[in-house]
DNA sequence: ATAAATGCAAAGCCTTTGCTAATCT
DNA sequence: AGATTAGCAAAGGCTTTGCATTTAT
């Protein structure tokens, strides 16, 4: 994926504590080492993380998009407050859940993604 | 939910058709008939929608927040290219799909949301 | 050497907010 | 009349882009 540069293992040794961030907060503790570290190189680093994927991003209502090491899960628990995101392994997923962890659940969304009947077509042609 | 106004009940009426449309593409669909229908007031009212359980919000990573009469259904395909969005019965699920409908699927999430241990204490206060 | 990545600042997209005028009860 | 809502325009949050400079290979 291109060059290695310190720029983007720092963003990857960011990843290693902590719970998935937002951009703003990724930056902000990116800073404290060194204070030039561009928004833009950030972003368009995430970006191509998230293509190749090394990391995932994560999108709920009403919250800054978030990001993670793309461990290949894909169920998680969000705190609709403060949103905090967890990982949740399939052993953990239940219908219904009144608690997950430590958080109370008010509910969930399953979401499928693909490329509709239409879209196809557009790309074959 | 406040007074029946004509740009509510407009709002509304875009619904009855279509699949869940973004904010934009509402707006240009009640311009047709208002042109001066409000960017403010439709936004406004989508939130107060949404608030009272009436639509609900769906995101995605890298796709515009869309909006759809809240069925109670939380299962949810999209086509990541033009955005298109289908409720699915629950019925219809069942894990790792190659196809659902007319989608050829690439991925799907599941995202519990709840409140945190920490947020909860928060509240408590 | 040269292609790729960075930093900076400006632009962009989507959404929210402040304020005045209009509207419902 | 009084409170709510609409419209307008400006501001805001988050992300992307253009361009000159630096850096990895």
């Amino acid at each position: 994926m291109g060059r290695i540069t310190e720029q983007k293992q720092e963003i990857l040794g960011a990843f290693k504590e902590g719970y998935a961030p937002t951009a703003e907060e990724l930056l902000t503790k990116l800073r404290k080492k060194n204070p030039d570290f561009s928004r833009a190189t950030l972003y368009r680093n995430l970006s191509a993380f998230c293509e190749d994927g090394t990391l995932k991003k994560i999108s709920a209502p009403g919250m800054t998009d978030r990001y993670e090491l793309d461990t290949g899960c894909c169920y998680h628990v969000v705190c609709e407050i403060c949103g905090k995101v967890d990982d949740l392994p399939l052993g953990d997923v239940i219908p219904d859940p009144e608690y997950i962890y430590d958080y109370a659940i008010t509910h969930h969304e399953l979401m499928f993604y693909g490329i509709c009947e239409k879209c196809q077509k557009d790309l074959d042609m």
